[in-house]
DNA sequence: CGGTATCCCACAGGATACTG
DNA sequence: CAGTATCCTGTGGGATACCG
């Protein structure tokens, strides 16, 4: 088994459309970050914006919009007082395990090279 | 085994930093792309400008410098008439195939569920 | 606490033209 | 073919202030 060459070529096209659909949404500065604070744990707008260093309030109210429009967080206001907003993640967040974690990993391994110093 | 829950809080806290990592290197719109197009099988400049869909020549020119700055591409002149310019996928360039893989599965997962109408 | 409003700007990146 | 030069725009996103 040779897992260099792991694609072929019409597997490449597809996978370069695929890929570009998947930037589409999850791309950007922030998306996967606020993603992973909320399966972190943190449900609450400030919580989460502690969590993930450097959004600023607006951006963070933008994002978790967008998260909201595709499918991600489920915003939830609990009416009786104190009235508190949570923000979940969905199950089809979870769908996003496998390339959260290839991330983390791939951001360790060039962590490493870096320090390093190739 | 509960593979709901994959990450406690600290591997999260860390995830965070490694994706930000990760993201620094490869976010952006255009990076992972112009990585499958060259691991494609492109190697000439205007071969990878017609796999990459409406990318500019300047920005391309640009996506190759950085790629290359860091370790993924190597830029090869060939000094024997007819120059040729060829970029080659490095072997770097190999340990990111966990990442596109699960960025092409999860933008195919994507993409049915749009198509689906949720 | 959970945001919104405003203002502002750097910069990614598009369009077009040009070159050796 | 393999780019570079120029010019220009959109917008992501920072800073700050404010609100119920």
């Amino acid at each position: 088994m040779n897992d260099e060459i792991v694609l072929g070529t019409q597997e490449c096209v597809r996978s370069l459309s695929y890929v570009g659909d998947a930037l589409y949404v999850i791309g950007g500065k922030w998306k996967l970050r606020v993603i992973i604070a909320l399966r972190e744990g943190n449900t609450r707008f400030n919580e989460i914006q502690r969590a993930v260093e450097g959004i600023s309030a607006r951006v963070l109210s933008n994002e978790l919009k967008e998260l909201e429009l595709n499918g991600f967080v489920r915003r939830v206001v609990h009416t009786q007082s104190p009235v508190v907003v949570e923000y979940q993640v969905t199950t089809y967040a979870d769908t996003l395990k496998d390339v959260l974690h290839a991330l983390s990993d791939w951001g360790q391994i060039h962590r490493d090279k870096i320090r390093k110093g190739w």
